[in-house]
DNA sequence: CCTTGCTACTATATCGGTACAGAACCCGAT
DNA sequence: ATCGGGTTCTGTACCGATATAGTAGCAAGG
C-alpha cells in the first residue's frame, strides 16, 4: 500500500505525471475535460493534493512564517498584550494564505525549531538579541521582521514609541504634584529587587525604553524614583513586588507600572494595604489593554495600538516574502503612544503647592 | 552562487555527501576527528544545517504540529481561556522539540494551510465539525487530537465535563432559591436573540454541553429559563445582550454565563442598570479564568483546568506521533469541572421560602 | 592463514513534486 | 503549400537530503 502519488494517478488516467501536477497546481495548462478526469481519479484513489513537503522542497517555500518569543510560551500566552498582537499578526498572515508557526526559544532537546523547522521567514517579537534561537534564524538568512526589539539597520522593524509614552506618563504625575514615584517593571532576574537601579543595557528592549523614559523625566524634575524589579512570572510576583514597594518607609505617592496587568496587581496590593486610589496612591499602567477599563477605578495608562503593530509587522513580512531579497532598504516603523488619563491618577493627598 | 548543500561541503572536505549528512544527523557513524573537520568546513562555508524541507521530504516528518481553530484567529486570541490552553499546549509540544503551527479555518484565497502546509499531526480545538479545513486534515489522514469537540470513536480526544459543571452551577442557584434564571451563551447567529430556545444540535460542542446542563437542571426543578444568545464577537456584544436580558419585564434574579468574560460584561451591564450584585442579581461564570478573581465581587464560577487540558492534548499528540499508526484504540479523556462559589451569588432579594 | 566481526566510510536509490524545454497538433494567415 | 502562433501534453532534470546495503581495513580467535 505504497502512498498515492502523482505517478499513481498518472498511470491510472494514462497521462504523464506532469499533467497531473498541472491539474492541481496550474489548471490553465490543460483542458478542462482532462483536468476533471484527473481530479476524479485523484479523489477515487484518495489523493488529497500535492504533498506539501515535496512541494516545499522543489518550490523553495513552505507557506509558513515563524514567530519567535523569548520567554516561555506558556507565559507569553498569559500576556494579554502579546496575544492581542499575535491575533492581529495571525489574522493578517493567514489572510495571505500563510500559516504561523510558533517557535520556542528554549534550547531543550536536540531538535531546535528555529533551526530545524521549515519556514519562509520569521517574526522576532521582544526577544533577547543574544538568544541562540535568534542566532539560528539569522544564520539561515531568513527574511526577518523585528517587533518590540532594538532596531538593526538591515532588518525591517516595528516598534512602539515606548520612551515618549513613558515620559508622558511620568510628566503627568509630575504635573499632578507627585515627587516620590515608584517604578514597577519586569526584569530578567529571578528575585524581586527593591531600589536596585538596573543596568538598562540588560533589560529587554521595551522595558528599557519605558524605564528610561520614566527615569529621565523624573530625574529632570528632581523627583525621587523608587524601583521594584519584578521577575517575569505570574501575577503573584507582581502583587508581591507592588506590596513591598508600597510598604516602604517613605512610601511613593504614585506608581508607574510596566504594564496594565502589573498595574492591576499594584491596585490589588494597594487595596489590601488600605490605600485609596487615587487619593493615597496614583497608578499608571502601560498598553491600554482591555483590563484598563475593567479595573475600578479605571486606569490611567499609555495606549499603544497592538492591532496596528501586528498588521504592520505582518505586512512587512509578506512584503519581504513577495519581493525576494529585493533589498530595498529595510523599513523601520515607530508607532505613536498616547497617554490616556482616567480615574486612577490624582494629586497626592498632601500636595505641597 | 548556488546554495551550499551537503555536496558542497563533501567536495570541500573530500568525503562523500553521506558522511557529511551523518556528521550532522548521526554523529556516531563517523570518527570524531572527521566530524570536526566536516563541521568546521560547514561553518566556514556558511552552512547552517540540513535543509528542513529536504529532510522533511525524505524523512516524512516536518517537526511541526498544527492547531486548528474555527473562529477568526484574531478573535480566538482575545479569548483568555483559549490562550491558557494554547500556552499549555505550546509549552508541552515545544518541549518535545516540535513547533506549533496555527491554521486558520477560513477558506480565503487559494492557499489553504490545512491542506497545503506540512505538518505531522494536528490538534483540533473547538471546531465546527463540518468545516472544510477539518475536512482537509481528515482527508490527509494526519494524526488528530480533538479538544473541546464532540467525540469521534477513532480520534483521541480531550474534553471537559461541561455538562456536569453546568448542572452544578444551575443546582447552586436553585439551592439558593432562584426560580427565574437567565442563560447567556454564545451562538453562531450574527444577531443577539432573546428568549429564542436554540436548537442544541447547531451549537458548538462546549456551548451545547453547558446549555444542556443548565437547561435540564432548571427544567427538572421547574424553574424558568430566559435565554440570550450572543454572537461571537467582542465584549460589546456580551454587554448588550446582558443588558437586554436584564431589562426584561420579568427580570431574572440570576444569570448563568457561558464564560467568565461574559460574566464580567453581565456584571458591568448590571452595574449600569443600578443592580447590586449579588443582592439584586446573582452571576455565575464558567472556566475560572483569571478575571474571576479580579472582578468585584469575585465571581462564582465553574472551574476547569486549562493547563491540564493542554498538557493532556499535547501528550496524546506526541504519543500518536511516536507510535505511528500504532492503532491502540483512541483514548478519550473527560476532565472534571468544579463549582467554585465566591461572592457573586446569593439568595434572591425577596426569596420566598 | 583464514574466518569473523568491528568500525569508518561510500554508492545508489529514492522521497514526491515542479520548472523548463520541447513535441504534436490545429488554425488562420501569407 | 508554408509558416507563425497558440494550446495541450510529455520528458528530463533537478530540489537537498537520508536509508540501506555494501566495501575496505584491521584486530581477534581458531
Amino acid at each position: 500500500m505504497g502512498n498515492v502519488t502523482l505517478q499513481t494517478i498518472a498511470d491510472h488516467v494514462g497521462v504523464s505525471r506532469m499533467t497531473v501536477s498541472n491539474a492541481f497546481s496550474r489548471p490553465d495548462q490543460l483542458s478542462a475535460e482532462l483536468r476533471d478526469r484527473v481530479l476524479a481519479a485523484a479523489t477515487e484513489l484518495g489523493y488529497v493534493g500535492p504533498d506539501p513537503r515535496a512541494r516545499a522542497l522543489k518550490r523553495g517555500n513552505t507557506g509558513a512564517v515563524g514567530v519567535l518569543l523569548t520567554k516561555s510560551l506558556a507565559y507569553a500566552f498569559t500576556d494579554d498584550v502579546a496575544m492581542r498582537f499575535f491575533g492581529a499578526i495571525a489574522e493578517e498572515v493567514t489572510s495571505q494564505g500563510l500559516a504561523l508557526t510558533l517557535l520556542s526559544a528554549d534550547e531543550t532537546g536536540t531538535h531546535v525549531p528555529a533551526r530545524d523547522v521549515g519556514m519562509d521567514g520569521a517574526l522576532v517579537y521582544s526577544c533577547d538579541p543574544t538568544s541562540p534561537a535568534l542566532g539560528w534564524l539569522l544564520k539561515r538568512q531568513l527574511p526577518l521582521v523585528y517587533v518590540d526589539q532594538a532596531e538593526q539597520t538591515d532588518i525591517p522593524s516595528v516598534n512602539v514609541d515606548d520612551y515618549r509614552g513613558a515620559q508622558a506618563a511620568a510628566r503627568h504625575l509630575l504635573d499632578l504634584g507627585h515627587r516620590k514615584v515608584g517604578l514597577l517593571y519586569s526584569a530578567p532576574e529571578p528575585e524581586i529587587a527593591i531600589d536596585q537601579a538596573p543596568d538598562p543595557s540588560l533589560l529587554p528592549h521595551a522595558v528599557r525604553q519605558r524605564y528610561l523614559g520614566w527615569k529621565n523625566e523624573l530625574d529632570k524634575a528632581g523627583a525621587t524614583a523608587r524601583t521594584a524589579a519584578v521577575p517575569m512570572g505570574g501575577r503573584e510576583q507582581h502583587y508581591e513586588a507592588a506590596r513591598q514597594l508600597l510598604s516602604l518607609g517613605e512610601r511613593p505617592t504614585a506608581v508607574l507600572c510596566f504594564s496594565d496587568v502589573m498595574a492591576a496587581e499594584a491596585i490589588r496590593a494597594a487595596h489590601d494595604l488600605q490605600l485609596q486610589i487615587p487619593e493615597d496612591l496614583s497608578v499608571v499602567g502601560f498598553d491600554d489593554s482591555p483590563v484598563a477599563m475593567q479595573l475600578r477605578p479605571t486606569l490611567t495608562t499609555v495606549k499603544q495600538d497592538f492591532a496596528e503593530k501586528g498588521r504592520l509587522a505582518a505586512k512587512l513580512m509578506t512584503d519581504a516574502l513577495a519581493t525576494k531579497a529585493a533589498s530595498a532598504p529595510a523599513r523601520h516603523y515607530l508607532l505613536p503612544t498616547e497617554l490616556i488619563v482616567r480615574e486612577s491618577t490624582a494629586p497626592p493627598r498632601a500636595a505641597t503647592r
